[in-house]
RNA sequence: GCCCUCGUAGCUCAGCUGGAUAGAGCGGCGGUCUUCUAAACCGCAGGUCACAGGUUCGAAUCCUGUCGGGGGUACCA
């Protein structure tokens, strides 16, 4: 069953091409939700815009097109507007019937693409031997929440997690775990404490430096022993991140990791490939493409070096050969990066290099820096623990459940141990998690755990609670699933505006598939949340006399219920039955 | 210098790719619990959409310029 959005524009756009000599495509373009309820439901803009191209009086044809659109068993009235808005205004029939529908739909109505793509996305992405901390945090969150939308939207994800597995840092590491018999497990554990250890030996004894360097030489040429240390410092980062995952509830796995090294076997390849298509320019000794369009400071053309010219590989020809494989080997139809604004450049860079080859990339391949701002202290600077040392993911999201376990503590005392555990959880690391999608990506935010963590405004807990307060009904009702049989009447403003709403959520999924910001997803979901607390306040669900109007009351929470749950889930984000 | 990006209420943010009188939350003032979870809901106050031009029926949104914040600009990633 197509929603009735949809529906509408298809109709309205065979209206205008029969009408006008126009593409059918256009009324999607127009159609939007009224942005004040005194214009009716939908408005559609089409007539202005059409006005000019055929030069005619733009009421008179809003006139010919509300006469010509076959809409009559939805649309209670159309009314034409100012310059020539066209004002529609929904039939509570039409509106019951699509929310009957959804009542027993899992999917809320929201169709699965016709056109499925095969979509990678490089998210997350930390380094070998480090902890992750804060900067990892939104390609983390964002890049999931785009895997989880566009895998509901139809298509075919594939996560990619680039980690940091590779370059001469190993080398140190490497000579500096083997050297004083200090491999053992525990010194493994903490790899940072290694790193640190590592490093400050590699700047005061240049003998160990020469060790490094040449573990860095044994390392490239596959050396067994060296090999193996390696193998076990990432194995032992892995483990890392997959506890740092699973408490985040990300999606991420083991066979989502498609680290640096990967690629290494695959550098001269590509610097061949470039290099037989002419692409290749050697300057200062490296082995440079130079893309069109990009300048230097002294305005003169930048480079793309993708061979240093010590010989060495550098995160451009990485970046080349995974995109070369994603597109070769994994037939991605859209590869899309979750990568800070800062690489930018970097990226379009790639990307032109690539294109520049009209064989390499197919036209309608989308390539896309899907790029996002810095989390910001409240002093306005990147985000910095009070010391001003870099803030620990695993840090984060302890303080995130145990900040939210005394709001929930002091919302509801009664709760046992261990249910306020698990419900802080999931506030906690929904609040933290809301914070960095509620906002658009592009822009940095300012971190705040009061503001995250508040029951009240487009936050995670704001959500969950409505969620919640849906639910208590649910306990308290006779029926627990009030879907049964029942058909939803529109007999209040309230509920009308909740049912508008509800209709919305399969364009909401499409701009998100096609945008790729989540902070859409967020507004419509606290909009429908707000929605659903006035329909609370003025609707008595239990306590309305009328049985049918009861029955369908409980219909429209299930399914405010249902969509929160789902909306949250795109988000990565939990619900709880109580808090 | 050049390129990118951001600038909306005291604060934090939306504004659906050009639509009607620019919206939320916090903070301030006031109201609503014997009734489904009141950290909820309702109302009031609060705006030169950084600034100046331009494009047109119509601009916070598009184009140009200026100012201000952030970032990038050849072998770190």
């Amino acid at each position: 069953m197509t929603d009735i959005p949809t529906t509408l524009a298809d109709r309205f756009g065979r209206a205008i091409s029969l009408l006008f000599d126009v593409g059918d495509n256009v009324a999607g373009a127009f159609l939007r939700p009224s942005t004040n309820e005194k214009f009716g439901d939908y408005q559609l803009n089409v007539a202005m815009s059409l006005a000019k191209s055929l030069n005619q009086n733009p009421r008179q044809i809003a006139e010919q097109i509300t006469q010509a659109a076959d809409v009559d068993d939805l649309c209670e009235k159309m009314e034409i507007a100012g310059p020539g808005f066209i004002n529609v205004t929904l039939k509570a029939d039409a509106i019951s019937q699509q929310l009957d529908h959804i009542a027993s739909d899992d999917r809320l109505g929201v169709r699965s693409s016709e056109h499925p793509d095969t979509v990678v996305v490089d998210y997350s992405s930390p380094n070998v031997a480090k902890q992750m901390h804060v900067g990892h945090l939104r390609s983390t969150v964002i890049g999931d929440c785009i895997c989880r939308v566009l895998n509901f939207a139809g298509h075919k994800v594939n996560r990619q997690n680039h980690i940091g597995d590779w370059g001469t840092q190993f080398g140190m590491l490497i000579e500096y775990l083997d050297g004083a018999e200090q491999a053992d497990a525990q010194q493994i554990g903490d790899l940072e404490a290694v790193y640190r250890e590592a490093k400050k030996h590699f700047d005061a004894a240049p003998d160990f430096a020469e060790r490094a360097r040449l573990r860095v030489v044994a390392l490239q040429a596959n050396d067994l022993e060296t090999r193996e240390i390696w193998q076990r410092i990432v194995d032992q980062s892995k483990s890392h991140f997959k506890a740092t995952y699973s408490r985040l509830g990300v999606l991420l796995a083991d066979t989502d990791i498609r680290g640096e090294s990967f690629y290494n076997d695959r550098l001269p390849q590509l610097v061949e490939l470039f290099g037989s298509a002419g692409l290749l320019v050697e300057s200062h000794g490296a082995q440079c493409i130079f893309p069109e369009g990009f300048y230097d400071r002294d305005d003169k053309p930048l480079p793309l070096i993708i061979r240093k010219s010590d010989g060495g590989f550098p995160y451009a020809a990485t970046d080349l050969a995974a995109l070369w494989f994603r597109i070769q080997e994994l037939h991605a139809d859209r590869i899309v990066y979750l990568v800070d604004t800062r690489q930018k450049q970097h990226f379009e860079m790639v990307f032109t290099a690539l294109r520049s080859h009209p064989q390499w990339v197919k036209a309608d391949v989308r390539l896309e820096h899907v790029m996002f701002g810095t989390v910001l202290g409240p002093d306005r600077k990147p985000f910095k623990t009070r010391e001003g040392g870099i803030v620990k993911l695993d840090k984060l999201l302890e303080e995130a459940e145990h900040r939210a376990a005394e709001v929930i503590d002091k919302k509801n005392p009664q709760l046992s141990v261990e249910e306020r555990t698990e419900i802080a959880h999931a506030v906690g690391i929904g609040a933290l998690k809301y914070a960095d999608l509620s906002s658009d990506r592009i822009k940095d935010y300012v971190f705040d755990w009061q503001r995250m963590l508040a029951l009240n405004g487009n936050t995670a807990p704001y959500l969950q609670n409505a969620y919640v307060r849906i639910r208590s009904i649910f306990r308290k009702a006779a029926s627990q699933d009030g879907h049964v049989g029942a058909v939803v009447q529109i007999s209040h403003p309230a509920e009308r505006a909740l049912g508008i709403k509800i209709l919305q959520l399969p364009a909401v999924i499409e701009s998100v598939a096609d945008s790729l910001e989540p902070h859409r997803l967020c507004t419509y979901l606290y909009d429908l949340a707000s929605l659903f607390h006035q329909f609370y306040e003025k609707c008595p669900v239990l306590g309305c006399n009328d049985e049918s109007l009861q029955a369908s009351r409980l219909v429209l929470c299930d399914i405010v219920a249902r969509t929160l749950k789902r909306g949250l889930n795109l988000l990565g984000i939990e619900v709880v039955e109580r808090m």
